[in-house]
RNA sequence: CGGGGAGUGGCGCAGCCUGGUAGCGCAUCUGGUUUGGGACCAGAGGGUCGCAGGUUCGAAUCCUGUCUCCCCGACCA
């Protein structure tokens, strides 16, 4: 490694590439980024102040969308009566298989161990989603049509038993948000399920540069218990395809089974139309598979913990008590600057590490840009700039500029991620593909270098979906935009008017 | 939950088949040399081999159970 020429890593940061081993690569992103671990429970995740960090902005941004479109914060117990889960069929259904139970709430000391003790007549669950719970509560509150809509959110996190845990993508318990409304009439409902499916939308593309298509999922998609699911679908660099927000009209299902219920203007009883919508951190899946390079993790600015890093670089106690004073004066100048709508976030890195493997781990965590400062730039006004998203690319630019323009290269960077993201997806979803032969011997492939997504016609048949099952594909979502004139399915070759994107995924 | 693979110092691994109380690389610490860079030399610290039983004079090595991780499948945000 000694004589490795300068700019030309001779290997990736990471061990695994994408192409040789994806999910290798996946996890080893997370690992050398510093972002989360196993924990000693199968399914469940400790998420670490790099990844958390980047929640935590990305729950800032959706917090504050959440607000400005009119709903509340509130939060819900933990734990669910058994019985109220029981009220919806659907809901059963789709979630009994994964349920956590609570049966005890004691333990005693029995031969040296703990044992439980103190059995619980009626069994509680814990949330796995909280429509159920949410609906009693909307049973009391709403009386009168003047009590519409009711429009709240909860920060919170679920468990959901899984049998097959992948770190973010998909843990046993997990981080997310729920919003849940109660509507007068089905039209302002569908109106909200829009609405925020849009905001999930913006937010994935807008903040997240992570590019999407939305849609409505098939009838065997749904979440249990809706009367539509609508959801954004994002393409990882293996191909796959990844829900990443989703948001139900739930009709009055929910409704019927909480008995939440108003008198109209009339006088008259009618039952709500509900809603539900959520986000969880899956995201961070997402965006780690949709950013993320050989070299590791590609953090978009909007989110980053740190935006900026700045290395000292001092060998000597003369050197370093000239340059981190100025390292500190330049956080201290960008920090006073803008970008995004929030303040600019620069760290000093001053680990007494070797500046080379500081820089590389700053890589491999994906900080938008870089900065080095040792005492030749001091001399000469300059600073050392890498932007996360061409580190071969590094280049000095005068101090005064780079702090002028710092707002402009952070959007840069942004830019930048998001259309690479895009190009990825764009020549990755194949409209060429229109009988089933083709359609098979593309999905059996398996490649990494070409997998991706078919966007064809559908004829919405139960029976054509169920043919998919062999080739482990699954309808993702029939996009809002559609086409105008009619066509064939690409499964059945009968009439079809809409098209279907399909794809393995996560 | 079914099939396959794996758990040895912080990380990556060897040893296990042919039982006799553990080894390598990286990292860490110390000293020195370097000094726009994931450095070099020398020395040092650190593990009882996932956990629990069993076989045996003796187990990281054999047997059983269990937990955790990875891959494939079914199910799912």
């Amino acid at each position: 490694m000694s004589n490795k020429p300068q700019g030309k890593p001779t290997k990736t940061a990471i061990r695994f590439t994408r192409e040789a081993d994806f999910p290798a690569w996946y996890q080893e992103v997370i690992k050398e980024a510093d972002m989360a671990e196993n924990s000693g429970v199968r399914g469940c995740m400790v998420i670490k102040p790099w990844g958390f960090g980047i929640w935590e902005n990305l729950q800032r941004r959706l917090d504050q969308r959440i607000k400005e479109t009119g709903h509340q914060n509130c939060y819900f117990p933990l734990f669910i009566p058994l019985e109220l889960i029981e009220k919806e069929a659907a809901h059963v259904e789709g979630f009994a298989k994964e349920m956590a139970v609570v049966t005890h709430h004691r333990l005693v000391a029995k031969d040296g161990k703990l044992v439980p003790d103190g059995k619980l007549d009626s069994p509680l669950v814990v949330r796995p989603t909280s429509e159920t719970m949410i609906g009693e509560s909307f049973a009391k509150w709403i009386r009168s049509y003047r009590d519409l809509p009711v429009l709240i959110n909860q920060w919170a996190n679920v468990v959901r038993w899984e049998m097959r845990p992948r770190l973010f993508l998909r843990t046993s318990e997990f981080l997310w948000q729920e919003g849940h409304t109660a509507h007068a009439d089905e039209q302002e409902a569908r109106a909200e399920t829009a609405t925020m499916l849009e905001e999930y939308r913006a937010l994935a593309e807008d903040w997240l540069a992570v590019p999407v298509i939305a849609g409505e999922k098939s009838a065997s998609e749904r979440f249990p218990g809706a009367v539509e699911t609508h959801t954004i679908e994002a393409m990882m660099q293996d191909g796959k395809a990844l829900q990443s927000g989703t948001s139900h009209y739930l009709g009055q299902n929910f409704a019927h089974a909480a008995d939440i219920k108003f008198q109209d203007k009339d006088g008259g009883e009618s039952f709500c139309h509900t809603t539900s919508w959520g986000v969880s951190t899956r995201m961070i899946g997402a965006i780690i598979m949709t950013h993320g390079d050989d070299d590791g993790l590609r953090v978009p600015p909007t989110i980053a913990p740190h935006q900026i890093v700045i290395l000292p670089i001092a060998r000597d106690e003369e050197a370093a008590a000239r340059v981190l004073p100025a390292a500190d004066e330049l956080a201290a100048k960008l920090n006073n600057t803008v970008a995004f709508g929030n303040v600019v976030r620069a760290h000093v890195d001053k680990r007494e590490v070797n500046a080379g493997e500081k820089r590389w781990s700053w890589i491999k965590k994906g900080a938008p840009i870089i900065v080095e400062l040792g005492p030749r730039d001091l001399d000469q006004g300059t600073v050392m700039v890498t932007h996360r998203t061409d580190i071969g690319g590094k280049a000095p630019q005068q101090m005064d500029d780079f702090v002028t323009n710092i707002r402009e290269q952070l959007e840069s960077i942004q830019a930048t991620l998001f259309q690479q993201a895009k190009a990825y997806r764009d020549a990755r979803v194949r409209t060429d593909i229109q009988d089933f032969e083709a359609f098979k011997a593309y999905f059996k492939t398996d490649d990494v270098n070409t997998s991706g997504f078919v966007r064809a016609y559908w004829d919405e048949s139960a029976e054509s979906e169920a043919s998919l099952k062999e080739l482990a594909v699954t309808i993702r979502c029939l996009p809002y935009d559609q086409p105008t004139a009619p066509g064939v399915c690409v499964i059945t070759g009968n009439p079809a008017t809409k098209h279907a994107i399909f794809a393995k995924a996560y």
